[in-house]
DNA sequence: AGTATAAAAGTTTTCGAAAAAATGTCAATT
DNA sequence: AATTGACATTTTTTCGAAAACTTTTATACT
């Protein structure tokens, strides 16, 4: 048997910048874990599994057909991004929703959102120009979802979130990449959630569109003082909206208790 | 260095905080995962498990006693905090260090510390003073640590972290105290990592604790402007000391292979 | 009745082993 | 000599069940 006396703790080695391949999901091979991660996040973010519900293990199994370790790593790492919370050996639920943490998700990615954008437009080179136009283009043609918690309403979130990642995707900064994008799909839970009345109206789209238009047009003509402007109007905006109904549904359930 | 496009200062205003003692580890009851993950990220924050280190199950189970399953959950924690790397069915690694990827975290972070920095102190109170003042206290009389990589400088680390956790922890954004959280950690193991020789002058220690008293200074006087600028401060004069030490130990390392 | 205590039931957490995948070896072929 | 393909070995990932713990239910006692 090839019992290598590997050194115990300390390796001493050395600071390999590695090559580092490009960001995301790209490289990383689909483990089982890595599946129900995705589904997991998907029904939480869709609101098909509601805040504050008992993530049991029974139920997941049964509903996912997992085995309990792959659905513990995914458990935690949703832990990790605020879209599960996790109580030492009682168990897991979906994370609760409160107006304090939406306005605190809203404000706070309303600073670094733009931030990023900034720093991807100084940036810029034509790859970017191409996947923002891709993406723009895509969720153009991407039809509006009638149920607001179905498939065709995951497909055009997918484009939507690829919209506003691929806007950001020029920013040199990993780390801010990264919060930028959790508050994304933070965020988007509470829109899927108290949008749901909004949503059908077709004229809330229009104006969507416009804002869209409006960044995209900025960050190609590489203004990004002009472009982040325009998209801290679209998130204003956006996140007044599900403030406010948000706060009423509060209001209004905390009225039938 | 890197072009600054960040924006800083922004509006914080929200109805003070929610009393909230309990903050931290407090309430959850402890697993071994949870066990596993604290004694994980503390030995590759302190570098007694060098970056680009394979991390297999055989040594990890020999060398920490756990089962599979709390590790795997740990070490899935730890990739979501970019302390671990994982590739698909490959396993995992301790991630890698790059100059790139400690300026990119130096500037993320001088720009969210002193934001939250700014926000606690609007938000401050009594509890907050006191917390801050005995944890400042407890750093001054944590005796500086001889070996970088022992049991003594974790505890001096600790004590560290406590006193700006304990600064920023009357900041009304859980998002913004997480991420700073985060980025802190990150850095750390850059500093503890690069700033090794540098250590044992002494006179470094010195002049870090003169600039915590400015901080706590300023900051037990309410002026937001002034501690913001202390900790700015504080935090450019280390980043660059360690982004220096960094640049230097890769262009030898890069020469000596 | 009400409180405390003990057994039972139900969950979560952990372990050990099986399954799946990757890596390494080595001979055969071009 | 280099490449290919089959086989063997090592490692990661997943599963099923045992262990540890929490919650509920039942029972005894003041």
């Amino acid at each position: 048997m090839a019992k290598r006396p590997l050194s115990l703790n300390l390796p001493l080695d050395l600071p390999a910048a590695s090559g580092s391949a490009s960001v995301g999901t790209g490289g990383r091979k689909q483990t089982l874990s890595d599946a129900v991660y995705r589904k997991l996040s998907a029904d939480i973010v869709a609101g098909r599994l509601a805040p504050g519900v008992k993530l049991g293990f029974e139920m997941l199994r049964r509903e996912y057909g997992f085995g309990v370790s792959p659905l513990r790593e995914a458990l935690q790492r949703l832990t990790a991004e605020n879209l599960v919370e996790a109580e030492g050996r009682i168990g897991f639920r979906v994370a609760a929703v409160s107006l304090k943490d939406l306005e605190d998700i809203n404000r706070l990615r309303l600073v670094l959102e733009p931030m990023a954008l900034a720093d991807a437009i100084t940036n810029a080179n034509l790859a970017w120009e191409e996947r923002v136009v891709a993406a723009a283009h895509r969720l153009k043609r991407t039809s509006v979802p009638v149920d607001v918690k179905g498939a065709d309403a995951d497909r055009w979130e997918d484009a939507h979130r690829d919209f506003h990642d691929a806007l950001i995707s020029g920013c040199s900064s990993q780390a801010l990449l990264q919060f930028a994008r959790t508050l994304f799909a933070q965020f988007r839970r509470y829109r899927r959630m108290f949008l749901e009345t909004y949503w059908r109206s077709g004229a809330l789209q229009r104006e969507i569109a416009g804002e869209h238009d409006a960044i995209v047009a900025a960050a190609l003509a590489r203004d990004a003082k002009r472009a982040t402007a325009a998209l801290t109007r679209h998130y204003k905006l956006g996140g007044e909206r599900v403030v406010a109904a948000c706060r009423k549904q509060v209001k209004s359930t905390s009225r039938s208790r």
